[in-house]
DNA sequence: TCAATTCACTTGCAAACTGCAAGTGATATA
DNA sequence: TATATCACTTGCAGTTTGCAAGTGAATTGA
């Protein structure tokens, strides 16, 4: 697992600490977003992480408290992961980089998806945050 | 200067491929926050960025759009970095992942700017768009 | 006026990290 | 009971990083 040291107390360094690289928001991504719940999953995301940094960024995450893993309910050889609150609470800041990619990028976002997190903000961090708590609770 | 390929047209994706990195967003940070344009400020900026790792960050941020370079009008050794409209619309994201780390981390965010942040979104973002204007504008 | 300093970078190199391909052992499926 | 699938590991080459030491142009101070 890769280490790297604290180097000042401003809350975006200390963000970045975590969250600062390729993969670790997309993992996220496919978990408040997509629906996506294992090791596999992640894996055959689209994007093409290689297992041993999905292994590592997986490790970060719930060191920091971002994620649980759990024995998945249906098939003892998966791992289930779960947003934690904490995690749930980076919905913001996706959305913010959604809205953000969208204007500027050519990007896959459906246009209508983008509209809803940029003015109906409330009412998209509820669906996320039902979604959640219905994976939290459910064995899915 | 780091080349990397595009993975798939997820805007968050997207997003992360420029600024998906230890360093980007600081210098970014400096630039909206902080009232820092050269190269020198950068450096000295606390996190302890290595010069060739700036550069390249500089490069890549230019050839996004994301800041601009010009010579500085008080000392021809000097250039100044200035962000671009795309830049400044990186506001919110670095607003909500203020908000995120204050929550979550120990931090040194003023408390009174983190609820800012949150509370008084428009506000804030007016106060920042206001000082870019000005940095646009004016010398220094 | 000219030596010393400061500026934005470069360069070289070792260490860390990444991506890729090929395992591994436990569990599930047929 | 043989085969496939699961979440990882391992080994390795190539890339990126961090660090220290330049470089040339512009500025400062005596």
């Amino acid at each position: 697992m890769a280490t790297r040291h604290r180097r000042s107390a401003c809350p975006i360094s200390i963000a970045l600490e975590l969250l600062g690289d390729q993969w670790s928001l997309l993992v996220v991504r496919d978990l408040m977003f997509k629906g996506k719940h294992t090791f596999g999953e992640f894996l055959a995301g689209g994007e093409g992480i290689a297992s041993n940094v999905l292994t590592d960024r997986l490790a970060r995450l719930e060191l920091a408290g971002v994620v649980t893993r759990e024995p998945h309910p249906d098939d003892a050889r998966k791992v289930r992961y779960l947003l934690t609150e904490k995690g749930l609470s980076l919905a913001p800041v996706l959305m913010e980089l959604v809205v953000w990619s969208a204007r500027w990028e050519r990007t896959a976002a459906p246009p209508d998806e983008v509209k809803a997190m940029r003015e109906q903000r409330e009412a998209v961090l509820e669906r996320v945050k039902r979604d959640w708590k219905r994976a939290r609770t459910r064995g899915r």
